[in-house]
DNA sequence: ACAGGTTCTTCACTTAAGTTAAGAAATGAA
DNA sequence: TTCATTTCTTAACTTAAGTGAAGAACCTGT
């Protein structure tokens, strides 16, 4: 299991086995179960997190209303903004699917960042890239309709159709559940 | 107008004056007038903008319409993600207003970095704390309707819907300018 | 001041999403 | 397996956004 994560980081850096072990050691791996709340609405956490297998998912709820802003699946990284701005959180997450992850919090960051320079090297690639990824959703999902959202997403995204129920895609697609499952009648239609 | 670059770093490092010339040295600040277009569509680029005063729009052309998608205004830092991923822009920078800003490319901050570590300790948070605004910008967009966005645009940054025209707004909302001209006519009636 | 362009609003009409409600299908636990 | 709960679909109706077209308001440069 472990290897999935050390494949990960060897994309960005290469790894001496010592690195390895003072990784290891600060036995950071979890298995949650489908359902497992991992923060709630208003908790404090310093928690980050990097899914190995599973799916993870951040939802608000507004007037009772669970509205899912995203999907974090294998090899997706989460590090909530609440652990940036140190507020509690204005969100949950939850677990889609059985899951395995990291579980870092930002002490043990900055611990490992300052005995490994080439780590926190890595956090600022990262980061930087993810920062771009992000722009180029966020302004996909403004410059398209929910249709073309939905066409979008099984193309990059098909397996989220199967794993994940049709109410929490919808208002990923930033639409209900029933205007959901009209689109896709449409789609089928059309073929 | 330098001051203003050296109070926003100042927020996050203190710079001592060698640092500060070694900055001034570079001769990063831009005058650019209205209308100026700093990056095209296909084109290549390593260029970083932080704008002092006035207003950057960045905007894709879509069957010959354009979308925008952001409005960078004081203070505000833009590393268009083709910097990144070293690809060909896939979307226009344009000036909104007369803009006064500094431009970097990123050579020249691998140097900088590289001499003065703090300045890329600053990077670091900069960037995250950018992904995590970045993130809940996303999520409340896709958990409102055109409608609550434009309300949130006017609780958040009422400059904008002065200074910025009404069609390029519209598709920063996610809508067509016709809906937004009803959208507001429906809200002075409401009043 | 004027002409030409751009930007904004309004209208009538079409299309799609929100809402409410009901029932079908799937899932999970005893 | 069965029952209860959750999730998904369908339908009728309401509301708002997309479309096409026209004209008003507003810059901007000469």
């Amino acid at each position: 299991m472990q290897d999935l994560l050390f494949d990960f980081i060897s994309k960005y850096i290469s790894l001496t086995d010592d690195e390895k072990n003072a990784i290891l050691s600060l036995d950071i791996f979890r298995s949650v179960k489908k359902g497992t709340i991992l923060l709630k609405e208003g908790q404090k956490s310093k928690d980050s997190y990097f899914v190995l297998q599973g799916c993870i998912r951040t939802y608000y709820v507004v007037d009772s209303e669970e509205k899912t802003t995203a999907f974090y699946t294998e090899m997706d990284a989460l590090t909530p903004p609440c652990v940036i701005s140190k507020t509690p959180s204005e969100y949950y997450i939850s677990c889609v699917e059985d899951t395995i992850l990291t579980v870092s919090n930002s002490d043990m960051e900055v611990e490992v960042n300052s005995k490994f320079p080439k780590f926190d090297a890595m956090c600022k690639i990262l980061s930087e890239e993810l920062l771009a990824k992000q722009r180029i959703d966020f302004d996909a999902f403004k410059t398209s309709s929910p249709e073309q959202r939905y066409m979008n997403l099984i193309q990059n995204r098909p397996d989220l159709i199967q794993r994940v129920p049709q109410y929490q895609l919808a208002s990923y697609l930033g639409i209900k559940p029933e205007s959901l499952s009209r689109l896709r009648a449409r789609i089928t239609q059309k073929k």
